[in-house]
DNA sequence: CATAAACAGGATGTCAACATCCAGTTTTGT
DNA sequence: ACAAAACTGGATGTTGACATCCTGTTTATG
């Protein structure tokens, strides 16, 4: 239901809010996150282009989270590569439904509006800072030295 | 966010659940639904499979509701055609995230749940008798009557 | 200032979702 | 029994999402 390319944005905007000391080359990411590297460099581009992260070009280049991680929800994640398309009109151009939606996608377009509300109420700090048994990404606690670079 | 197949998958419900009469045959159906009919066809095949229409063959044939629309919610026919697949392992095959799910692929189940939950909680009974300018799929107040064969 | 690291973006390949078409089968009503 | 209405299922076409690769450009650093 979720597009393959809004998993791979939303791990990558983890990491990149997991390191926040330096920028990080895409074959880095594309590692820790398990994401085919050649299309992770098209999606981090769809990202930086709408400000959720910053590239750097160049040597020690890369990418970095272009907000604080308390002020960037996963919403603005997930609409940077997929946005979330409300209904706003009667999908079968009926023009007698034209702002009020019928019962049907109403109920749809309340569905997608609770989609949005859980993503924007949630921000990547409060994703890294949960206290749980599992780190996101990391099968063990972060230890950036152990990911190898092979 | 869902697919066309759920949309189109609703909409025959709907119409089928305001028309229980008698069978209703696809062409009809797709006029009504503004959907393509030999699509439609074969969206009809898998709603036929879980139950949640009918199909009779031979003259006089077509579709009809599997169960009555108050026993029928919308969730089922989504799932029919287009399962909500919830998260149960961790997508990146972590083994230490096995059952508990890190705090990003919970939050994301979240909004699938909450997907779930909204859909289920509505029949589709509900759907037709909810009191709005709007009925479902009509441009204005039902009369088959007036759907052309054409 | 040369070199190597790294992003940018265009071209291309693959596959599943969406969509169409048709030949075959079932069923009703004469 | 026959004809017409209607579903069934297989074959096929189309398109966008996913994915790869390569060439060109940028930039830190010795």
């Amino acid at each position: 239901m979720f597009s393959q390319t809004v998993e791979y944005a939303l791990r990558a905007a983890v990491f990149l809010a997991q390191n926040r000391d330096e920028p990080q080359p895409t074959e880095r990411i594309a590692k820790a996150t398990k994401v085919p590297p050649a299309y992770l460099s098209k999606v981090l581009q769809e990202l930086a282009r709408s400000g959720v992260v910053q590239s750097h070009r160049g040597l020690k280049g890369g990418f970095s989270l272009g907000k604080a991680p308390e002020d960037l929800n996963i919403l603005e994640v997930v609409n940077a590569v997929d946005p979330i398309k409300r209904i706003h009109t009667c999908p079968l151009g009926l023009k007698s439904h034209g702002v009020r939606l019928c019962p049907l996608h109403h109920r749809v377009d309340q569905a997608l509006a609770s989609v949005e509300k859980a993503f924007a109420a949630t921000t990547l700090a409060e994703v890294l800072a949960e206290p749980t048994d599992s780190v996101p990404l990391c099968e063990f606690p972060i230890d950036l030295s152990r990911v190898s670079d092979d």
